[in-house]
DNA sequence: CGGCATCCGGGAAGATACTG
DNA sequence: CAGTATCTTCCCGGATGCCG
């Protein structure tokens, strides 16, 4: 071991603090590393593995990512499982107040898309799109609409479900839905967000459809873009 | 000029971005580096100069300062001021949209505060107390309450006026306020968060009020600190 | 494969000094 | 007062490699 390995065991490694009792300073603290809020999104929707993860965050070095998560689970935001043997892996959660940062994280980015920065042609992961339909979703363009909606985006599987002006969005797949989309999340979101007509994306592969298409044309329309600011 | 400058108006800057259409990401290309939000709340209540930002952020260095600075006004979320002749100084200023995300710093401040990291006795800004008001009011505890509070921290003064469960902030002088406190931020947060005694916080000079005592008490009682996660 | 340690290059942050 | 210039330190990102 080489000497100034042993004096780093002398010197606490003092993480950059603000040290402002300020409740914004105290969460930039917590989870204001670069990361740290993708890496909560990304579990905004149940535990997930490591290599999930990297996989919802491209340009994520392994390292950093095992930063990130030791950092927030020091702050208490995320948790760690060990599944039983034989999988012997890990399993990354939010904790009961990590998951309670999800209508943060949603009004955080409902600003930030007003942007003219904003390109949604950009790639996006599952979780980003499926949180985008929580975050955009207008009721009052689903009164007195109730449907069901599937998704499957490679090996995950989602369901989007919408009653009473709510909307609710979990993983797995859904059952008799009234309608399926299969492809990838940025063709959803050239659909939904990008206005792109259902028939270029079908005709292209990027998207494969199942159930009443006026429906979808209806579905699409439900996730208004705020107007950019200025 | 050496030669490592020349080369480096070869390179594009390139600045470290997320480039994911998720809006979350977009923001933390924004904001989302160290500091800026701290900027940004020290925007809310108006236009400030350099020095008068770097007051209410300890810590920070001027270098980090004007990047910052420079960065939210390429991001479109801070403006800048000349003032006209002779001040010929400059002032930074939140634009429309920049003001627009008060409501997502006092939500993120109000998850953080859960945490039980969270010091209440640390340093705190004029801003983030006054803010702090904003966040953590209970319009049920103000039920049929009216009333006008004056700060004056040094040479900055706020007022906050609340009526009808409903409560405004705002920088200067109050006119004729039922309520005046005269010290440091540290000590107003001792007297509402910390539940410092009133007489206690003057026989030291933290604090000097000026206003019917019992109303102090009432007032301090606005503000509950919601319970810790765990 | 999953998770973590290590090394390295570049760049951002922090501290201080300096200038118009 | 309002920033620049410079230097150091630390963090991020990428690559490699270890170990279960």
């Amino acid at each position: 071991m080489k000497l100034e390995k042993l004096t780093e065991l002398h010197k606490v490694p003092q993480k950059r603090q603000y040290r402002d009792a300020c409740g914004l300073a105290l969460a930039l603290d917590l989870i204001g590393e670069r990361w740290a809020m993708l890496v909560i999104r990304e579990l905004i929707f149940g535990p997930k593995r490591f290599n999930e993860l990297r996989a919802g965050l491209p340009g994520i070095s392994a390292n950093v990512l095992t930063q990130r998560l030791e950092g927030l689970e020091a702050a208490a935001v995320v948790r760690r499982h060990r599944l039983p043997p034989p999988a012997s892996a890990q399993v990354y959660e939010l904790t009961e107040w990590g998951y309670e940062c999800e209508p943060v994280i949603r009004m955080i980015g409902r600003w930030a898309i007003r942007s003219p920065e904003h390109d949604s042609s950009l790639p996006v992961s599952t979780t980003s799109i499926m949180l985008s339909f929580k975050t955009m979703f207008d009721p009052a363009r689903a009164m007195g609409l109730s449907l069901s909606v599937g998704f499957r985006f490679g090996a995950e599987s989602f369901t989007l479900g919408i009653a009473d002006g709510a909307i609710a969005v979990s993983r797995g797949d859904a059952t008799a839905p009234d309608l399926h989309f299969t492809g990838t999340p940025e063709a959803v979101a050239a659909l939904v967000y990008g206005g792109e007509p259902l028939e270029a994306l079908e005709a292209e592969g990027m998207l494969a459809v199942e159930g009443d298409r006026a429906l979808v044309a209806r579905f699409a329309t439900l996730f208004p873009m705020p107007e950019k600011h200025a």
